[in-house]
DNA sequence: GCCAACGTTGGC
DNA sequence: GCCAACGTTGGC
């Protein structure tokens, strides 16, 4: 759809003035978290190189919700919401051969990658580390541990089938309502600080990136179709199943990071959005 | 179109 | 820094 038209390339530079692109080796790395995401507010989802992240995007509408998860970092976990404020449309970066996620192969008379529009709507009060989400999720009983016993066993269920847990990697990712209410309830309950959870969880940590989840639709309820789309692979992908998370870039072209100064550099952020 | 090798991602 | 998971590339 819409092009750059509306996208001028002097619309990511408020995204860079408050996270940086860090190179190393021959990789670039864009480091972005909740803090530079709660300054900016909007900001384009670029970036993503992997097809079924991709497609994903592209099934997004505006008013879908997002969690925002700092990936590639001390303690990776969700940061925060956020909402899709415009649909897909041509990812400018993949065409600009100085920017990290320049692709050599794309064209912008057929464009290959998409993005999609964050918007910013709130931190977690608490950040829901994935170390807790994976505790739950490997506990073998149906009922939650007692710190967050309020979560139910549906909310056990809910994490256990989160592709966040089962699968990992992909960078867009889809989110079910329950999964959804899940998380936003332990963000706002919080209660899990003195579980042997491995890393701190207490978001603060140090480094985060910046990495969505998407979202649900929110008010409608689509059909719920969410599982079906898998995306159908189009070119290139096609394992359904894994494509986690993961926006690539090419091989040097960048990638996204993360890192961190020291606290807080989340990267790459996700989005991925249920229908 | 299949398959092996290689490169990347990302959690730990 | 290491390792496992996965995607991509390229030969056949």
């Amino acid at each position: 759809m819409s092009r750059c038209a509306n996208h001028p390339y002097d619309a990511q530079i408020p995204k860079y003035q408050s996270s940086k692109i860090v190179k190393s080796h021959l990789c670039h790395i864009v480091q972005f978290g909740v803090d530079d995401f709660e300054s900016v507010k909007t900001t384009p989802w670029e970036g993503v190189r992997n097809f079924e992240a991709r497609n994903l995007m592209k099934e997004m509408v505006p008013g879908d919700k997002i969690l925002f998860y700092h990936s590639n970092c001390k303690n990776p976990g969700i940061a925060g919401f956020a909402e899709v404020s415009k649909e897909a449309y041509p990812d400018y970066t993949a065409w600009d051969s100085s920017h990290p996620y320049f692709d050599p192969k794309t064209k912008q008379d057929d464009p290959k990658w998409f993005m999609i529009d964050a918007t910013f709507v709130s931190r977690a009060q608490h950040f829901v580390p994935l170390s807790l989400l994976r505790y739950i999720a490997d506990s073998s009983g149906a009922e939650p541990p007692d710190e967050v016993g309020y979560i139910g066993a549906k909310g056990v269920k809910a994490i256990k089938a989160m592709p966040l847990v089962t699968r990992g990697r992909l960078s867009v990712q889809r989110v079910d309502e329950e999964a959804w209410s899940v998380v936003q309830t332990l963000a706002e309950q919080g209660g899990w600080e003195d579980m042997p959870l491995g890393k701190k969880s207490t978001g603060k940590g140090k480094s985060v990136k910046k990495a969505a989840l998407g979202g649900s639709r929110q008010g409608t309820k689509e059909q719920d179709g969410a599982e079906q789309d898998e995306e159908a692979v189009s070119e290139g992908e096609r394992h359904p199943q894994a494509a986690a998370s993961r926006a690539k870039k090419r091989k040097f072209d960048g990638a996204q990071d993360e890192q961190g100064s020291a606290e807080a550099a989340p990267r790459r952020r996700s989005a991925r959005v249920k229908k």
